[in-house]
DNA sequence: GAGGATTGGTTGATATTTCAACTACATTCA
DNA sequence: TGAATGTAGTTGAAATATCAACCAATCCTC
């Protein structure tokens, strides 16, 4: 549905933090990207590495994986594939529902996130967390937490 | 080069910051760009339109474009020759470096943006100006700030 | 003004992402 | 039971992005 009647454009100040947004996102993602490179992962595979990791057994199902890290199923399936073919999870029928996957942690896997982490966290930090004031910081997050509430899917 | 030493780790407060943006930030573009699509073009191609309009004549050299829209060469490159097939933009060698080209708006892309326009900002709004505090949202101005700045290439 | 380095941009191969089917299993409900 | 519907995940083709050469023009520097 499209909103309708006069548009209202944005003000040059809420124009200026958008685009700082764009910008520092884009320059982020690149950044950390580039850093993780070194380690032959990227970022979505290092997000799917640390979820697995957390999780259980070191396992979930693939449509919960999908949802903990923002990919559609289809390219988690693709991914997977890929991170499968480089021994870093391994795929195992769900015995009680069949129709069901796990993607589970293997311990190449483990051990890559191991060895990228600490690098990638102290990226994480030099570029986002401890570059930012602590106060605007704490803003940041309850601004993204109400950007997360408006685009709850639904 | 690779900080040494124990890594610190993130707190529990700021990993949730941290996973927040990150959360935030992947649902706001996919949301945004699954908006634009009904108007047959996706955010990059969104941020070029707008960018070639506020340039002087509404054309730009490539290389300033891709900085401006935070492209690769290449990628700009395809990106452009997609559009320009399109017929949303033209190229045009620049007759005093004849290495250089200037990329172009069309009439047709003015008219593509001018109809897109309205209901991306109102998305924008939506999703992200309006739905966050006013005072969080200046401070997450001041955070991209300083993430560009510490993300400054070089 | 003749190399040699830089810059601006493109190319094409490869890798990744998206999109629209499609298969197989589960669940619901009559 | 069994037909209809929904859910889990995959597939393969098409679209897009990345990466490493590459060409051509400009800029230095001697």
């Amino acid at each position: 549905m499209i909103a309708e009647g006069e548009p209202r454009w944005l003000t040059a100040d809420q124009q200026r933090v958008w685009r700082a947004y764009l910008l520092g996102a884009a320059r982020l993602t690149e950044a950390l990207d580039a850093d993780l490179r070194q380690f032959d992962v990227d970022l979505p595979e290092y997000e799917i590495l640390v979820t697995l990791s957390e999780a259980p057994e070191r396992q979930l199902r693939m449509s919960e994986l999908a949802t903990a890290v923002h990919q559609s199923r289809s390219r988690l399936t693709h991914t997977i594939s890929r991170m499968e073919r480089d021994k870093l999870v391994e795929r195992v029928g769900c015995p009680t529902d069949r129709r069901g996957v796990w993607a589970t942690l293997t311990e190449t896997g483990m051990d890559r996130l191991r060895t990228a982490a600490p690098c990638h966290v102290a990226a994480v930090r030099q570029l986002f967390v401890d570059a930012v004031d602590p106060q605007d910081y704490a803003a940041l997050g309850r601004a993204f937490e109400a950007v997360i509430n408006a685009t709850e899917p639904g």
